[in-house]
RNA sequence: GCGGGAGUAGCUCAGUUGGCCAGAGCAUCAGCCUUCCAAGCUGAGGGUCGCGGGUUCGAGUCCCGUCUCCCGCUCCA
């Protein structure tokens, strides 16, 4: 299977099974939007409580915020953003090869093509919506939705750090939607213009931030390879100097192999005390760590770990798609870790008949009560479990004449494809078990 | 945004040089059959051919515009 056919056969899997829509489609769709559908809209939900459990709840030294996604025009004065995501770009006529006007300079020599004076005008590119705020559209009421998560935690520092008492070292973890009009957006849901991010600053004593760099950086890529992403197709990149955001001293990505090469879904930053450093500076408010027992005051160092949701969707997605041969037939599977499938259990009767399906129905009812669970007595059997292997279901149970005997049933494995006898009664601690 | 390619049922496509109410396979749904891995049978639903305009007696087929997708260039989670 070529890596073209893996992403069609991705995107197509993602529609027909209600993954993934495009934004939009009765209107021929909006580029680069899509929606979460039904099983799309679960396994997204458990990735991000999965990110927040491991982060926020387990851990003692992070604290949760929840900001707004506008805020004030100020904010992205101090941040650099509002210059740095407005390049001036001129294109070359003759080659189309574009480039930023301030590095280009004097030259009037393409230095691609080599022709000269065949510049187009610059032309302003600011990678920010813009809005207003308020019924007047006018100059002074306008503002932008975010391009990051990470401001909304910068200028809270303070009031979730009073408020929670937490002391230096410590972290703020959010997880929202932020917005950017990419140049070129596309490869499904990798890049696209309304994201969402899951972010986690740590605020560091100057000076212990390279040793706590090396710590989340390490982290990061455990918890990644904790939600069953093949370990070959992972790597962590470290930024040239070149590549480095305005706002990073150091950056690694967190890369997977796509179908269409190696990508980052997750950086982790030094940015040093650039960000508290700006807002300090044009809000004039402090924004100071007073550390009591040392008595002593500074801006704290931040290392940021920020992952893209619908990025790490996308490396979930592609790695768990298989397809094999069960006793000469194809299937395709989706091997996600049961504690992410969007699924847990589906309730068959084996056949329509003989009472199977309102013992089966019974079942289905008390197991959705705890479990997103699923019932299907269309088709024969064999149809029923491809169908949920696609959707990525680990356990499938059977009911049969032997259930109607001594209510034992049959559970199946999606992946071992191997088959036990668990009474029915059992069926709740069994699956507790083995999705963990 | 620029260059190249493409848009016909949920999916993959067919539709001859413009001409009978736009087709097939798969999928879906209903019924039958089926005692553990996509078997089979019967039937049904679903497309104003991306959208808008134009040429024509007549357009999926020709022309213009527009939107979207795919591949490159710059950007990032």
């Amino acid at each position: 299977m070529s890596n073209k056919d893996l992403m069609e056969k991705l995107v197509s899997l993602c529609k027909r099974r209600g993954f993934v829509f495009q934004s939009s489609e009765v209107y021929g769709g909006l580029g680069s939007v899509w929606d979460y559908g039904p099983l799309g809209v679960e396994l997204k939900r458990n990735v991000k409580e999965r990110w927040w459990r491991d982060m926020v709840t387990a851990r003692p030294d992070i604290e949760g915020l929840d900001a707004g996604i506008l805020m004030h025009p100020e904010v992205w004065m101090a941040s650099g953003h509002v210059e740095g995501f407005t390049d001036p770009l001129i294109e070359c006529k003759n080659c189309h090869r574009r480039f930023r006007a301030d590095e280009i300079g004097d030259v009037d020599q393409c230095p691609v093509c080599g022709v000269k004076h065949e510049f187009t005008p610059p032309r302003m590119f600011n990678l920010m919506f813009k809005t207003f705020m308020g019924p007047v559209e006018d100059e002074a009421a306008q503002i932008y939705l975010r391009p990051e998560t990470a401001q909304g935690i910068y200028v809270n520092f303070l009031n979730v750090q009073n408020s929670s008492r937490q002391k230096i070292p410590f972290g703020i973890a959010q997880i929202g939607k932020a917005f950017r009009n990419e140049i070129t957006p596309g490869n499904f849901i990798f890049r696209t213009r309304e994201f969402e991010q899951m972010e986690m600053q740590f605020f560091v004593k100057p000076g212990t931030d390279t040793q706590w760099f090396d710590y989340w950086r390490n982290e990061r890529l455990e918890w990644v390879k904790s939600l069953g992403i093949r370990a070959e197709k992972l790597r962590m990149e470290q930024h040239t100097r070149e590549e480095l955001a305005h706002y990073a001293y150091d950056a690694y990505d967190i890369q997977y192999e796509f179908p269409f090469g190696w990508q980052e879904f997750e950086g982790i930053h030094n940015r040093t005390d650039y960000d508290l450093g700006a807002h300090q500076q044009r809000s004039g408010k402090k924004l100071e760590y007073f550390d009591q027992a040392a008595n002593e005051r500074y801006i704290p160092y931040i290392i940021e770990t920020s992952g893209g949701v619908d990025r790490l969707m996308l490396v979930l997605l592609a790695d768990a798609y298989r397809e094999e041969e069960v006793e000469g037939e194809a299937r395709v599977v989706l091997g996600l870790q049961p504690q992410l499938a969007p699924t847990k259990v589906a309730v068959f009767p084996l056949v329509k008949k003989d009472g199977m399906p309102e013992v089966a129905q019974k079942i289905f009812d008390d197991l959705r009560t705890r479990y997103p669970a699923f019932y299907d007595e269309a088709g024969s059997i064999g149809r029923r479990y491809r169908r949920q292997d696609e959707a990525g279901t680990p356990f499938c149970v059977t009911v049969d004449g032997q259930t109607l005997e001594d209510d034992s049933v049959t559970v199946r494995d999606r992946d071992s494809l191997k088959q036990e006898r668990v009474a029915a009664g059992k069926l709740g601690e069994y699956l507790a078990e083995a999705i963990g």
